[in-house]
DNA sequence: TTGTACGCGTTATCAC
DNA sequence: GTGATAACGCGTACAA
């Protein structure tokens, strides 16, 4: 139990009204500076903590954010939950952190019981291209989707320009003399993978490069998947030397199907990754890879969220998109002269 | 605004504390079964939900808790993270998360604040070995250690068998042959670090080993600092066979201190890690590591801190102590026969 | 078994 | 510039 308004009141012989008004920024402007700052020097003495849940039952805001992820364990989040705790608690919000593990039902379900906490808002980061729950949560909340687009509703966003890194990845194996270039997509209902496979056909096409056969989805964001997806596609058309990975998993697992193959990285078969998690310099070979700027993301969708809580008005949806920036590494190098 | 319990009274045609007593389950059994139904029948209808404000102003009692990490950018803390929002979540807690980046000022003010969100108790995995803020925390607040113990005050706590894991590393290193080992230790201000250190003594005593030179402590967990302290360790012991290093980055270290000193691991000299980090299947050479179940100290201080919540009156200190694994991969093998 | 009455700590709206 | 008062939604001792 701590000091109270009351308290406050009592000690420094005025009405709690006025030590409230005293005490809130917003409102201290309408109180005698004098008494201001004897209810705060009284304040520190009883060291007085204001009572969110009087406050907020009073105001129904909790200053409390829901923010929903697939899987703190996935190397992508922990920097954009850090750039989202960073600017929110700056901002006096405090997170409410949940993990889906990508599964609809336990996202509806967190979401609900998010909602009965009261939240002021959303801040999403689960990958399914679709979901029922989006329109209807975001008629109720304030929302930003973070590392991802929804397709059907039009929503606040912030996400990597996976346009411009793919575009990267592409130029920087074109420079090397690359021209056979195969793409490890992710899975079809991944909001990224979907992205970065446009992006691919898209950046090939620019560059005069043809693409058919050379694209092969995964049907999970693994090692393994992209393994046998890897094999798939050299087997397909031996004559690829290079691999554009949707991601640094999708880039381990293409890595592993080479070695697999007997033939080596980069000196058979160059390789980009995405993302830049992690240790991905010290993996063998170093990889080079298109990094998503995590912390940034975190705190840019914070920032516009918080942007909306306050101008509830405007109707204007604004999408950011990041720069990423290539890093150059040791898994490309330039094709093998033919003998 | 959601519906109240007001809105569900007057549907239902009774008075409001009959609904509240009918949804609450503890008190449930005080009121007619056949209301009862009514009550949760138009509670549904409603969709109501309960207002943890206005019950948490009542009760004093937030249903949060205050879990405080280091970072959440190092790979250690996202398992133990998950762990704990797991187990609290089924029990209708929610975990506050907060990042101190080892700063005590900054730890300081997140528990201040923190405390103001009026958590019911608080999970620390801080590492500093002392620190003034525990001792009158814990007198105001039940709370969990997690990763650590406390050398001054006596305090619940959720850790490895941090004996029993370098042990199973010493062990391991003696049966393939090695006798000359080293370890490089963790900052001395670390409570893990300290502790791995006294077990890699007590462990290399017990088997006959000397250990006199063949240990030296980082100034930080970084990859930088364990590679100059494993390269000073090596030039002044020649003939070291096999390191020991107090986390997973110090054993990157050391073997990017070996390689950097045109020797190669582990044919010339072997690595053991702890912690078993995401990806250290993958590096160059593959680690071998101890492995801590981060998931479990996690779910496991949850309870404990559940636990203290219900009988308040308990005075008996649980210590929890979780059995680490050796996970065998390829940076550990024979000690080279001198030719 | 149910209704009454009150208070948790704060803030918004009056009136003075 | 300050005081009085009510209300936010809920839980609970007490009365009926």
């Amino acid at each position: 139990m701590s000091a109270t308004l009351k308290d406050i009141a009592k000690k420094v012989g005025i009405h709690p009204a006025t030590v409230s008004r005293a005490l809130n920024p917003r409102t201290a402007h309408l109180v005698n500076p004098a008494t201001v700052a004897k209810v705060k020097k009284a304040a520190a003495a009883l060291d007085y903590l204001p009572n969110p849940m009087a406050a907020g039952l009073r105001t129904s805001r909790s200053h409390t954010i829901g923010v929903v992820i697939p899987d703190l364990n996935n190397p992508l989040f922990p920097g954009m939950v850090r750039g989202i705790q960073d600017t929110l608690g700056r901002a006096g919000y405090t997170p409410l952190l949940v993990n889906t593990d990508n599964d609809p039902d336990i996202e509806s379900h967190l979401v609900a019981s998010l909602s009965a906490r009261r939240v002021d808002g959303f801040i999403l980061a689960t990958a399914r291209r679709d979901h029922p729950l989006l329109a209807q949560l975001s008629e109720k909340f304030p929302i930003v989707l973070i590392n991802r687009v929804s397709d059907s509703v039009q929503l606040p966003s912030v996400a990597a320009d996976e346009q411009h890194g793919i575009r990267l990845a592409i130029e920087h194996l074109y420079g090397l003399g690359h021209r056979e270039i195969a793409h490890v997509a992710g899975p079809a209902w991944s909001s990224t993978g979907h992205e970065r496979s446009q992006a691919f056909t898209r950046s090939m096409k620019d560059h005069g490069l043809v693409t058919s056969k050379r694209i092969s989805a995964v049907s999970s964001w693994s090692i393994e998947a992209a393994n046998e997806c890897a094999t798939r596609l050299i087997k397909a058309d031996p004559a690829i030397t290079a691999i554009v990975a949707a991601n640094d998993q999708l880039a381990l697992g293409s890595i592993a199907a080479i070695k697999g193959m007997k033939r080596r990285c980069p000196r058979d078969i160059s390789v980009v990754g995405y993302n830049d998690m992690p240790f991905m310099d010290i993996v063998d070979p170093p990889l080079t890879t298109v990094r998503v700027p995590q912390n940034d993301i975190g705190s840019e969708a914070a920032r516009l969220l918080l942007s909306m809580l306050v101008e509830e008005g405007s109707t204007s949806v604004k999408q950011v998109r990041l720069t990423p920036e290539l890093i150059l590494r040791s898994s490309t190098t330039h094709p093998r002269v033919e003998k």
